[in-house]
Order: C-alpha cells, then sequence, then structure tokens
DNA sequence: ATCGACATGTTATGATATAACATCGTGTTT
DNA sequence: AAACACGATGTTATATCATAACATGTCGAT
C-alpha cells in the first residue's frame, strides 16, 4: 500500500513515507522533527523533497494551513481539473475530492476573463461528519 | 470613495486605507512599512487591525498568497457562499467574484458528507489578458 | 578519470505570525 | 469624582514557515 514508489531518491522517500502515514496534514518542521532520527538536520532537506514530491503529483500543499498531506489518488494525476480539500479544523482530518462541476465552471469563468489558469485551490474549512456529531 | 467607515478605530482605519489603496494584495509587513510614518511600530499593530477587519469582511485574505485585499464588494457581505479569488501573478492584480454554481457545488458536496463548513476559499492563479497579452 | 547533472548537507537569514504583558481611553457605575 | 470594566493600543520577545548561498557527495556517460 505505501510501497516507496521506485525512483523517489531516500530523502522524497522518507518525506513521502511521513506524509502517507500521518492522519492529518503535517507542516515542513513537523516533519523535520519525525526524521531527525533518520539523520535529517535542516528544513531545506524536508523543503527539496516535498517540492519534488509536489511535482510528481505525490502530495499536495494546503495553503491555508502552511502543511503538506500525501495525495489521496491511487490512479495518478489524471485529467481532473482543480483538487478540493475538505479538511476538519477539530480533528484534522482532510479529504480530497475532484469535482467536474466545479472544475468546469472555474474554467469557464477563467475564460470569461480570458484568464490562464496554472493553479487552482479549493480549501473547505469546517467540521467533519463525526466531530460535529461528537463534541 | 475611500471614505473611512464610521466605526473603524484609527488603526483600523489606516489599515484599511493602505489595502484599498493598493492595487494588489499587501502583505502584513508591507503595510507596517506604508505605515510606519503614522506612527506604527509592530507587527500586531497591523495583524489586529487585519483581524477586525476580516471579521467585519471589509477586507480578505489570500491563503496562497499570505496576503490581503480589500473586499471589492459594494453591498456588504450578502447571502452569497464562497468567494473566488482570480489572481495574476505578474502584475498582481487580484479579481474577486462571486459564482452561485461553484458555492452551490460545494455545498451540495459537503453536505453529502455531512461537513459543515465554516468558510470556503477558492483561488486562481496564473496570467490576467493584459498580461497573457503584452508578455 | 573526469565531467556533468542532480541530490544532499550546512549555515545563515528572510518572511510571516503570535504570546505575554503593560498602558491608555472611554463609558458606566457607584 | 473615584473605581471599575472593557476594548484598543503599545512593546518586547519569540514562534513558525521558507529560502539564499555555498560546499560536498553520488553516479552515470563519455
Amino acid at each position: 500500500m505505501t510501497a516507496p514508489l521506485p525512483d523517489l531518491t531516500k530523502n522524497q522517500s522518507l518525506v513521502f513515507k511521513a506524509l502517507t502515514e500521518a492522519d492529518a496534514p503535517l507542516s515542513a518542521y513537523t516533519i523535520l522533527d519525525k526524521l531527525r532520527k533518520h539523520g535529517f538536520r535542516a528544513p531545506l532537506q524536508v523543503y527539496r523533497a516535498l517540492d519534488k514530491l509536489m511535482e510528481r503529483g505525490l502530495i499536495h500543499r494546503l495553503e491555508s494551513l502552511n502543511a503538506f498531506v500525501a495525495c489521496q489518488h491511487k490512479h495518478s494525476h489524471s485529467q481532473q481539473g482543480a483538487t478540493v480539500f475538505v479538511i476538519c479544523g477539530t480533528c484534522g482530518d482532510v479529504n480530497e475530492l475532484h469535482d467536474q462541476v466545479i472544475s468546469d465552471q472555474i474554467m469557464r469563468r477563467a475564460v470569461e476573463q480570458k484568464f490562464q489558469v496554472e493553479s487552482a485551490m479549493v480549501e473547505l474549512r469546517g467540521r467533519c461528519s463525526g466531530c460535529a456529531a461528537g463534541n
């Protein structure tokens, strides 16, 4: 399930593993602390790995949290448009979903304005069903 | 046009004015520098004003930029759902639009998951028509 | 073997944000 | 007026997030 992808470097694998094993988004410095036992000493070691992992679409950055999560998609980056992140502020759980209606509408509005979209971020903050119920 | 709203405090008015006069998003520290001539000395003076202005819906925070913009809406915070920010990475211009299709779909997906949305952020990064043409 | 390309290591610094506590202003209660 | 409550403000220090600059290591191609 979490079999490290073949051509990740050592640092990239370690960072990716930390993220796939976490049950909530991790900040770069939290990752650094988790990886000190593996020899990590400096933030750049984390940030460089994060950059590469993002380039490959294996992880995502949550802008509203300054934190990172492993991509939940089995099949790699297909044709889909915007990714929607649904973030529970209570338990920290994040769900990643792709919605064609939202993606299409975003592109429709962008085209109206002749705006060339390079990246789209959609993040919902609130409470997941579990936390809303039990709390 | 930029008549300071009646019940803003001095610091809030200064920060709000800085944002309404800017033609691009401003970081808190950029605002601080602009307001030093008015006696600002510390980041907290800016952040506290920003917090109050956001509470009142007079400004927005752009999560993907760690920066702030004045709200473009004449009529205050009405019934609308998600705000979409269209951000040109070249000239820094930001457009704020409200899209019912996107808002409705976001709420539809949230309800499916029984997720209680507290805030929704949609930010598009790319190039505006002017920058795409002239550059 | 050496060169290039890229990953890594290391130190320092920049950029963003908040904690903690003191002070001031203003309206209200006594 | 004195005492108080409450919110805004001022101030210092510190926490948190991110990158610049430069040195070193690894490994395959020539």
